[in-house]
DNA sequence: AGCAATAAATGAACGGTGTTCACCGAACGG
DNA sequence: CCGTTCGGTGAACACCGTTCATTTATTGCT
């Protein structure tokens, strides 16, 4: 009687070549230019079929949104692996970075779109990708701080959010703004981990 | 013969007139709910009227954006008037993000929504909105330096783009991934300002 | 005053969107 | 073999931005 797990897997196949299509549509056009009607036609299903598998377009960019995610925490893991505090959070920005600007469109549905679509990635408080990335930088600020590397008055949870907040300026703003920016990203991103990480100051060396 | 300037001038009320209901809608229901329909019927006339003022929707966006913006660039003025350079930084700071989350949907409209509708505020290199309120943060980071307050490694161009990176990043995270920060803007801000401005190291006691 | 010209405003249409629902046809269980 | 269940759909509803021929009002001129 394998025949309705058969069923059932044919179901989830279908669910998931439609992520997978809806998911370059995006890449390419925007979340904007992402029509249930072209993505039915895509995939060469009735509109109405969609809505077997999907309670709403917004479903769709709500499971794109924490799959982005998902991409974009793999794409810290290299650097989260890094020994040295201060190096660490230096080659994270950069992950951090090189990701937002190689996929804008998927940075954008995931930061910048619509607060509803966002809100599954934070909403646990412990689990789920947001927190666990999140986890990451503090790591990095807690293990700087214990290197007496970093502003003993601020705790490592706030200086992980300023830096996060800084990084998704830097690229949100060129994103939108791309006009606004006199100096390359990656410019910023060093500016902007010099003095939160290395310290202002006359650039010091190291401990 | 007054009297097609009477007609000029009323032709020019009336677009005022659909401009101010339109940015109402923008700032109660956001920008995404503002339509041509809708904001034709708002002010009483047929849709393909709009059409005889306005090339567009987008062209309505775009005049809304730079209308919002001045308005931030107004907000700021009280902040770029203090002496204190780092005080006044540090107002700025304050300002810049007391507009944003006063106005969210004005800021979304300026910084988050569409590269086309922000391309007006900053495409003259010199003159505009954009660069005129940039050359503010520019201009306070010069005094910083002049003072000796700041990194000399670093242009006072540099510094501002990072700086209005970080509010910006501080803001927009706050109003797309509300769940996120745990801490309110307002501190973020401060730290931000403490390391940027006043520098990382222990909190230095002005100059 | 009456008429021609000009300007303002519009109704209706086109092609697009998300979403719903009654309906169909094929596969399944008894 | 028949009834039920379920994947799939066509057609409709209510919107959207935009265009254009047409109507309506206003102006300038004779």
């Amino acid at each position: 009687m394998g025949i309705t797990e058969r069923k059932e897997r044919q179901r989830g196949e279908l669910r998931e070549h439609i992520l997978q299509v809806a998911r370059d549509m995006v890449m390419k056009e925007g979340f904007g230019a992402l029509s249930m009607r072209k993505l039915a036609d895509a995939v060469e299903y009735a509109p109405a079929t969609l809505y077997l598998h999907f309670e709403n377009r917004d479903a769709i960019a709500r499971e794109l949104c924490v799959r982005g995610f998902q991409e974009l925490l793999a794409a810290l893991e290299p650097a989260a692996a890094v020994k040295d505090s201060a190096e660490r959070l230096s080659q994270l920005a950069e992950a951090y970075l090189a990701f937002g600007l190689k996929h804008p469109e998927t940075y954008r549905l995931i930061f910048m779109e619509d607060p509803k679509l966002s809100a599954d990635l934070f909403q646990d408080k412990k689990e789920g990708p947001g927190p666990k990335s999140f986890a990451l930088l503090v790591r990095a600020f807690e293990d700087l701080k214990a290197d007496g590397r970093a502003l003993e008055a601020t705790s490592a949870e706030r200086l992980a959010e300023v830096f996060w907040a800084g990084l998704h300026g830097i690229i949100s703003l060129k994103l939108t703004c791309s006009g606004f920016q006199g100096a390359p990203a990656e410019a910023l991103v060093k500016t902007l981990v010099a003095t939160l990480v290395h310290g202002p100051k006359p650039a010091r060396r190291s401990r």
